[in-house]
DNA sequence: CGCGACCTTGAGTAGGCTCAATGCCGGTGG
DNA sequence: CCACCGGCATTGAGCCTACTCAAGGTCGCG
C-alpha cells in the first residue's frame, strides 16, 4: 500500500529533498551545516522503491550504488551453501546500506527488505568527492561504520556466549529502541517490529521451535507483549537484568 | 625477551621509522605516497612495548590514543557481568586498533595482547588533521572499518550457524593465512600460533573441554597439525570443504 | 620437588535441535 | 458464502551436540 500510496505521483516528482527530509528532523539525528546538506543532495541521484522481502544488494554482486534507508525495514545476511542463514543485522530508517561497496569489489553479504522500504541511491563513483572536499562527512562514514561495528560486536557476544533467552531478551531491548530512534509510530500496545520468528531465529542463531518456546516463555512471565507484529516490552528492568544488557545507543548520530 | 632486548636501547631512540617499517615492504600493504608516508611518520607520536597478556584498551574506557601493531598478536573482547568472555577478533602485525575512539567517548570492547607487542602510537585529537588534509587516508580509515566489518560478519556466521567442528576448521584456515600475510616466519611445520584452547573457545563461543576433543578429531583425520604453538594445515581442500568456508583476504591493503 | 598453566579424557547432563502435527488467520477462486 | 491454501505460530516427543564436573597428564620454572 504505501508503494501503491507512491506510484500515484510522477516518480521524478515524488523524491524527498534532503532539507525537508522527515528524518533530519528527529533527536536522533546530528545537524548538518548547510554545505554538507547541500552536497549530501547532490549527492543522491534518486530514491529507490522496494516491495517487501524484495533483495537490495546481493552477497557476490558489486554494487554501482549506495543507499540510506528513509523508510522501512531490511537486514543484512549471509548464507551457507546447505541454506544455513545467518542474519547480521538490521537496517532501519537512517541507516546506510552498502558501504563495503565504497571499499570493494564484491558484497560479502546481501540485504533483504522486511517491508516496504523507500531508500535514498548515492552513486559509489561519487564517494571520492565526499573525502576530497568534506572531511566532516568522511568523518561520519567512519563513525557510521564503527557504530556498525559496535552492533556487530555487540552481537557476537550475544551468539558466542548467551543462553536463547538472555539472546531473545536482549535483542528485544535493541531493536525496541532502535525502533523508536527511527521514528517508529509508538502506540499504548508499543512499537511495530515487522519480524517472523524466523528472522529471529536466523538472527539469533537458534532453531525456530527453540525460539518460539522461549518467546512463550518471556511473554507468560510478562517481560514482553508480542502479538500481531505490535511489540512492547512489560518490565524492562527484569529484562535488562535477565538478559545481562546495558548498551546504548549513542544520542546522536549522522544522517547521510 | 623481545622487551628486553629492546630495552637495552634508549627507548626514545628504538622508534621504527615509517619509510623504514618492515611490515611496509610486506605484498600484504598498498604503497603509500611520500607525502602521505611522511603525515604518518608526523601522526606518530611513539611506541609503546607490551608484555604477553597485558591490557591494551579496556572496555568502559576512553583512550588518548589509536595504535597499529607493528609485532606481536593481540586480541579484542567483550565480557558478561558473570565473566563469560567473547573474543571478537584477534589483531595481528598491520592491523589498527582503536579506531572507535576516534568517533565515541568510551571503548565497547576490551584489548589484550597474546605475545610481547609492539605498537605505534597515534593521538586521537590529531586525527581530524587527517581527515582534512589527507582524504586518501581518510579513505583508507573507512576501507580498515570495512575490513573489520567483514571479519565479524564472517565470524558471526560461523558462530551462529556453523557447528563446532565447522567453526574450528574455518578459523583455522582464517588465522593461518592471517598469519602469512602479516609475515609471521614459516617453517616446513607450519606457521606459530600464540593461543591457548581457551582462546579458541572464546573465539569461537564453544567450551573448552569440546573444542578440545574437537580440534582432536581434526588433528586424527590428519587435517591439521598442532603441536608446541606450530600450527600446519594439512588438507587444505578437505579442511575448507568441510568448514564450508570460502573467504579470502583481498591482496592489498592500507597500512596506517 | 611442587606449583601453575595448559592439554586430555571420561562420565553424565541439558539446552537446543529435528521431526511431526495442529491451529490460526487472511486471501482467493468457485 | 464456503472450501482451500499458504504463511506463520505453537506444541509434543525424542534425540544429539555441546556443556559441566572431575581427574589426570605433561612440561617448564622457581
Amino acid at each position: 500500500m504505501e508503494i501503491s500510496a507512491l506510484a500515484k505521483k510522477p516518480p521524478a516528482a515524488s523524491s524527498t529533498r534532503c532539507a525537508a527530509c522527515p528524518l533530519r528532523s528527529l533527536s536522533t539525528f546530528r545537524a548538518f551545516t548547510p554545505k554538507e546538506l547541500a552536497f549530501v543532495q547532490s549527492l543522491k541521484s534518486g530514491e529507490l522503491i522496494l516491495a517487501q522481502a524484495a533483495t537490495v544488494l546481493e552477497e557476490g554482486e558489486s554494487s554501482p550504488n549506495l543507499y540510506t534507508v528513509l523508510s522501512g525495514w531490511a537486514f543484512r545476511y549471509k548464507s551457507l551453501p546447505d541454506g544455513r542463514r545467518q542474519i547480521l543485522n538490521f537496517a532501519l530508517p537512517g541507516d546506510f546500506l552498502g558501504l563495503q561497496s565504497t571499499v570493494f569489489k564484491e558484497m560479502d553479504h546481501s540485504v533483504e527488505t522486511l517491508t516496504p522500504v523507500v531508500l535514498c541511491v548515492f552513486p559509489r563513483q561519487r564517494m571520492w568527492e565526499l573525502y576530497e572536499q568534506h572531511a566532516g562527512l568522511a568523518f561520519d562514514l567512519t563513525w557510521i561504520a564503527s557504530r556498525e561495528e559496535r552492533l556487530l560486536d555487540e552481537q557476537l557476544l550475544s551468539i558466542g556466549r548467551r543462553s536463547a533467552i538472555e539472546r531473545i531478551s536482549s535483542l528485544m531491548i535493541h531493536l525496541y529502541y532502535r525502533a523508536l530512534g527511527s521514528g517508529a509510530a509508538t502506540t499504548r500496545s508499543g512499537v511495530r517490529l515487522p519480524l517472523t520468528q524466523q528472522h529471529l531465529s536466523d538472527a539469533l542463531g537458534l532453531s525456530l521451535v527453540h525460539t518460539n518456546k522461549t518467546i512463550r516463555r518471556l511473554t507468560q512471565e510478562q517481560l514482553i507483549l508480542w502479538k500481531d507484529g505490535q511489540f512492547n516490552i512489560l518490565d524492562e528492568q527484569r529484562l535488562r537484568s535477565l538478559a545481562k544488557y546495558d548498551a546504548h545507543e549513542p544520542a546522536k548520530r549522522p544522517l547521510i
